[in-house]
DNA sequence: ATAACGATTTGATAACTATCGAATTAATTG
DNA sequence: CAATTAATTCGATAGTTATCAAATCGTTAT
């Protein structure tokens, strides 16, 4: 991965609440075994402070730097990481780089 | 570590610029075995094109977030990476988290 | 001591960003 | 169909940031 694309991704997890939004897709993910549990925007929202235009907002963020997917359902929104691109951010900050 | 500090690495490390000027540092911290070599600024200036003042400023954002520290050395400035902080953030990100 | 050099500070500017409220779209439920 | 709900778009605003040129500061070399 160059340089640019890594700094594009440290910008989109450089705003606390985009990161927390990140973090709670990743473990409503993560948390899906064997259920394959879908995380809903909608409880995002409501756990975060921040109202619905500045979530939309966020995720549009998130998309754009290729963290996550997302996958309309009816009226909802679904959301899930892209594993293999945070684990390669993962390893590329990582020293012993492996 | 919680997520408004995380952020704010993250946010050090989000401008292209300035994550090469980190990379490099690292690189070099890196490559110092076993003449412990130093990473002077002066070098690193004439291989990124930005003038000084703002990689006096990008250092001193890198300084703040806490993934380096720096040194006076006569004239020169040297830089060093805080490598236990950057292997931490590298965990955090890692799904598999450990 | 004076010049040269590495680095920092200051002040300015253009660009970007997070957030909001209001309006809108699209889907579901009554 | 009407009302509700989830999400997006739009427009605005306050705050932040990257960068530069010019001036300054400290150290070293001549």
């Amino acid at each position: 991965m160059d340089t640019k694309k890594a700094a594009k991704i440290f910008k989109a997890l450089s705003n606390p609440n985009r990161l927390e939004l990140y973090f709670k897709i990743a473990q409503m993910h993560e948390s899906s075994f064997p259920a394959d549990s879908e995380c809903f925007v909608t409880d995002i929202i409501s756990s975060l402070n921040i109202g619905a235009p500045t979530i939309s907002h966020h995720i549009k963020e998130l998309v754009n730097a290729d963290l996550i997917s997302t996958e309309k359902k009816g009226k909802f929104l679904i959301c899930k990481v892209n594993e293999e691109l945070i684990e390669e951010v993962s390893k590329i900050l990582s020293l012993k780089q492996q």
